[in-house]
DNA sequence: TGGGGCCTCAAACGCTAGTTTAAAACGTCT
DNA sequence: AGACGTTTTAAACTAGCGTTTGAGGCCCCA
């Protein structure tokens, strides 16, 4: 091949690390030596770690935002021609986009919550700002739909119950190897991501409605 | 003073830098230099970076899980002679303790917000696991009331439940400060730590009971 | 006044981090 | 085969980290 494996190898490990210990935890030579690649290539291939994480979040939310676009794009054709869209359907539009757009393994789907998770909490502002100016339009489409759903529920409210439903998602889904050892003891029952969202929908649901 | 108040103002220091740039971001370099001390001191005083973030925690959430605790006997004991302590009042109390127990300044609430973020987002397990040793029980007390409030939510449900409320909370407050800046452009309206938990409310509440 | 705890200080230690370097290896095309 | 752009390599570099040290200051009590 023309272009080596290299860049794709350093993308899988700094994933599953930057998911398991977040990035500044993680050092290149953790990413470099479980990818099997030397330590230079990172900033070779990169340029930086920094870039290394725009990287990685990259390769994960750019097919789930493109599929998720199309999606809402076809939603918005079937209401020109009367009606909304319900509540649950967005819902369920966005988590099955969430869980499947990246290959069929829902391990994936729980790195990307993570990440996200490490993303928002932690104080990585160029990370947020990137992110939002990459992948804010797609929100705001998917916001529009949501207002058109709710029409009760006064705008700056419904703004906020969005990212209440955002942060019950993420933050989830980020503790959720913790939450699995808890729920496993309590319940005696093992927890999917799948699963999670499952039990997520009626909640959110619930909370935009209030 | 017998006790100098060296120790007040590493803690003083640490909590702001730490809620601001996270755990591992922030340097001991940092902290003692915004608090104006030698940088042994954090060594001398807490034995450890580590310990630090546990004294840290500790004097934030001390105060509020007594109070907590305390206010949760007294509605007990209000059930004991029959009726259940409705969803909302069980979430009122809460949420006026995290926001006044500590002096009278929101900006507080923020901070302990903030932290709890990282803690929960970072992969600090023995933080993890030391805050559940210590605060635990408090935590389940709350949940045996609550249960008792929506008893025809089944008791696996209503745990994700919490968990999402939980995220709820904590990522919005997490990220208020960016979240401040987006509200005003778009409502023209500023926000403050106990405009969003009146917000939270109605969504928690709907949220638990599906 | 002088000794003894408690605390502070500047300096250094050992270590790991991200990044850079320059030489070696590789693959491709003439 | 040989030259050239691309990639890989081992090694070094600078910077910053948490932590330790030992000398010094402070204050209280004998």
């Amino acid at each position: 091949m023309s272009q080596s494996d290299t860049v794709q190898r350093i993308l899988d490990a700094a994933e599953v690390l930057f998911a398991q210990k977040g990035f500044a935890e993680t050092s290149l030579r953790a990413i470099t030596s479980r990818a099997g690649v030397n330590l230079a290539a990172v900033n070779y291939h990169f340029g930086s770690k920094e870039a290394l994480i725009q990287a990685v979040f990259e390769r994960y939310l750019t097919p789930f935002c493109q599929a998720l676009d199309a999606k809402l794009e076809d939603l918005e054709g079937e209401t020109r021609s009367g009606g909304e869209v319900p509540l649950e359907k967005l819902f369920t539009v966005a988590s099955r986009l969430a869980l499947g757009s990246h290959g069929d393994e829902p391990r994936r789907a729980m790195i990307f919550f993570r990440l996200s998770g490490q993303a928002y909490s932690q104080p990585q502002d160029h990370l947020r700002a990137w992110l939002r100016e990459h992948y804010g339009p797609v929100f705001r489409r998917f916001l529009a739909l949501l207002r058109r759903a709710v029409p009760d529920v006064p705008p700056m409210e419904l703004f906020w119950r969005v990212h209440f439903s955002l942060g019950a998602v993420i933050f989830t889904l980020s503790g959720m190897e913790s939450l699995q050892a808890i729920s496993k003891k309590d319940f005696n029952q093992s927890v999917t991501a799948a699963h999670i969202t499952q039990q997520l929908l009626p909640f959110v649901v619930g909370g935009i409605q209030g």
